[in-house]
DNA sequence: GCCCCGACATAACCTGGGTTAACGTAACCG
DNA sequence: CGGTTACGTTAACCCAGGTTATGTCGGGGC
């Protein structure tokens, strides 16, 4: 049992509080971590979905490998996330996940999952509300795709990392954050050319809204940049009331 | 007690089949019927969300209005749909619903949901797995919206279409179907320009994939759509294994 | 029968971002 | 320390789809 939580453990507790058998439950996920390494597959396109995924360390993200070529990102995962509860109701998986870096992930069996719906309601509410999560996180991100200009998409984009990091660490409002995804990965999350990132990514630069140096970025001015994005961080501000009774 | 099962307990049997106890916590959920008319406004975007909606009768979408005044449909519900999943972890709405079409829906609280989380493992269960499914919907849909030429986004949402509304309304091997969405609602729901559908929907036309008059789709050769619109039906495969135990 | 109104069609013109391709630059490696 | 490789930059050119504007058609009211 380690001595500090683990950050699923905290994750879980951002939604309420954890019984001492709901805490050895969700302990239980974790039982194998597995250590991986920067840029392996944890799941591919159609391969057979048994199972979820805990994200102890490092990013990942799921993408879907189009016909011709092309690639789109659907979500970047950040520790204490939960990778798959998307494809809950399928036998395939629908889309590849990667880590971005070197990480560690814990597998679970979907019927784990039924456990805790038959052992705890609570959990039950917590997990719910994490689907739900993730639904909303999608939805803002579909309507960045099709509906904002490449330099709303990019400030946009900065600005969702930037908080749900601030959320993960604790409010690092030191205005900077570590963003390690290259350009190409990127013009897949913002449906861009590689090209085209780098122009906005400069045009940003010039307007003294973001500055960079490798994959850290500084944020001088982040209100100005949420408003350049359309950003309102209302889609980030998931919670759930006490369980009554 | 109706004779026949509604729309609703029949979405919830698509997955499991449901003990008796399991039913009538379903058929609580509808309750209070409400006629609601075309166009009318189910919730708007900063309403609290503290209910799920229903869907009996007629057809739905949710929205988000943009700043500078697009809109963007995130997605078509349904009867059998339960709509607001998506809000459980939030206490604002995100998006707007409205119907498309006269209908009936009924209300229920999140409450119900906790209610349900505590006395059948079996439905919460169907409902993960409806929240899962909503999800890969969005999903689709978002990989449409960003990489998908006009051409094939509408082939694609109209063979969506047709799948969905074969499965509810149990395999209309017809080659046809009702949508009744303007072309203002096309665009809105494609991310495209009114005008852009209207010529997409001429070339389509005029191609021999679809045959329209008013509000009714012609489809002379399915497989030949869909592939047009990079289609695959493996997104909308959902089921989940009978409970075990 | 005429007017109105909303939904759709068609054409001319414009633009944001894609494409291609050449070039810089930094990290790594033998 | 020169070569390789991956990643980012910059510029020239192009096109899918947006915009604007005008026209058509069908249904409802009177």
């Amino acid at each position: 049992m380690p001595s500090k939580d683990s950050c699923i453990v905290r994750h879980f507790r951002h939604y309420r509080s954890l019984s001492e058998h709901d805490q050895q439950l969700v302990e239980a996920l974790e039982k194998s971590p597995l250590d991986v390494t920067a840029g392996s597959q944890l799941w591919e396109e159609r391969d057979p979905a048994n199972d979820f995924l805990t994200l102890s360390e490092g990013w990942a993200y799921s993408y879907r490998q189009l016909e011709d070529g092309s690639r789109q990102i659907l979500e970047v995962y950040l520790p204490g996330d939960v990778i798959g509860l998307r494809e809950y109701a399928f036998h395939q998986r629908l889309t590849g996940v990667r880590m971005i870096e070197d990480g560690v992930v814990c597998r679970f069996p979907h019927d784990r999952l039924d456990d805790i719906f038959r052992q705890s309601p609570n959990l039950t509410a917590i997990l719910f509300a994490m689907a739900s999560r993730q639904q909303v996180l999608l939805t803002e991100r579909l309507v960045n795709l099709s509906r904002r200009s490449a330099r709303q998409k990019l400030a946009h984009f900065i600005m969702e990392m930037y908080e749900r990091l601030a959320k993960t660490a604790g409010r690092q409002q030191d205005h900077a954050l570590r963003l390690p995804l290259s350009q190409e990965m990127l013009a897949d999350v913002l449906g861009l050319s590689p090209v085209h990132v780098s122009r906005t990514f400069t045009a940003l630069d010039e307007e003294g809204l973001i500055h960079r140096s490798r994959h850290r970025l500084l944020l001088p001015d982040p209100a100005a940049l949420a408003d350049a994005g359309q950003f309102d961080k209302r889609y980030l501000a998931d919670s759930l009331f006490a369980a009554h009774r």
